[in-house]
DNA sequence: ATGAATGCAAATTATTTGCACATCA
DNA sequence: TGATGTGCAAATAATTTGCATTCAT
């Protein structure tokens, strides 16, 4: 019986697409969902795994896996590459990563393609997909004063 | 005694970039820079000590990091967020990755920041840097048809 | 009932660290 | 001779995989 307990409106998002593409909803899935709904900062993956102690970390990574394919969890590679999880609305976005804070917000793409025009036509590359960060110190940090 | 036998013109600028800033030449240095300098395509770590089996991984690395902080070397993060390594004349430039054939060509930064501007000024970032890498597949891979 | 989902432990991949020893300047 | 660099083995971090078990449908 699903606990219908209110869910995330993002966790809720996500158990009715696992309905429409014929997964199966599970309590862990609900709990993970639910887990990642709740965060307002990038967290690691190992954080999850501590705030859902009954779920084993396979399945938290693999529902984890299973939350960026559908868009609803995605990806952030910090400048060292080491990778944040974070909820995301937007299909297709980049990030502002503060390296001060950590907070990283979303931005849409401006236009891209229009400047990586001309580099595509000389490379002659077919261009499927592109990933842009981009590093610096967020307006409250930088309110805080110091340069550290 | 400096085995001043040929060194490729990268290893050779690295030696002496060792020189001015004041840090040591060594052989293993001498090798890493060499063996790094030999490269076309992108490569792993692992791959690199296979390649001077008598140089320590750690040390490997640690040179690596040398190697990148000197702009002799960057790091590539492909879709997955796995690493490879490239050696790279350009200071500033990102990647167009091959996801068929994992060749990674330079190409220098249109103009990013014209692009940025509408965002940094809504989000009141103070921009440090960024990172964009473009996927898609080369025209060598697109000429041998077949959509894989 | 039956195939998808899960849990656990072990395996991987990519690095880093501590520390004793070697070596360039 | 010293500080810097190196090697090795163990430690970390981030995932993934095999496999037996459970559970949603």
């Amino acid at each position: 019986m699903a606990t219908t307990s209110s869910l995330h409106p993002l966790a809720d998002s996500f158990i009715n697409r696992l309905e429409v593409e014929g997964h199966r909803v599970t309590s862990t899935r609900r709990a993970v969902a639910q887990a990642v709904s709740g965060r307002t900062a990038p967290f690691t993956a190992e954080e999850l795994c501590d705030e859902v102690p009954r779920v084993g970390r396979a399945t938290v990574y693999r529902n984890i896996k299973l939350l960026q394919d559908m868009g609803f969890l995605c990806r952030v590679l910090l400048e060292d590459g080491s990778p944040r999880y974070q909820p995301s609305q937007h299909a297709h976005h980049h990030h502002l990563v503060c390296v001060s804070c950590g907070e990283v917000q979303d931005f849409v793409d401006c236009d891209l393609s229009e400047l990586l025009r001309p580099v595509v036509r000389e490379s002659g590359f077919e261009v499927a997909g592109h990933r842009l960060e981009v590093f610096g110190r967020c307006a409250r940090c930088r309110g805080r004063a110091s340069p550290n």
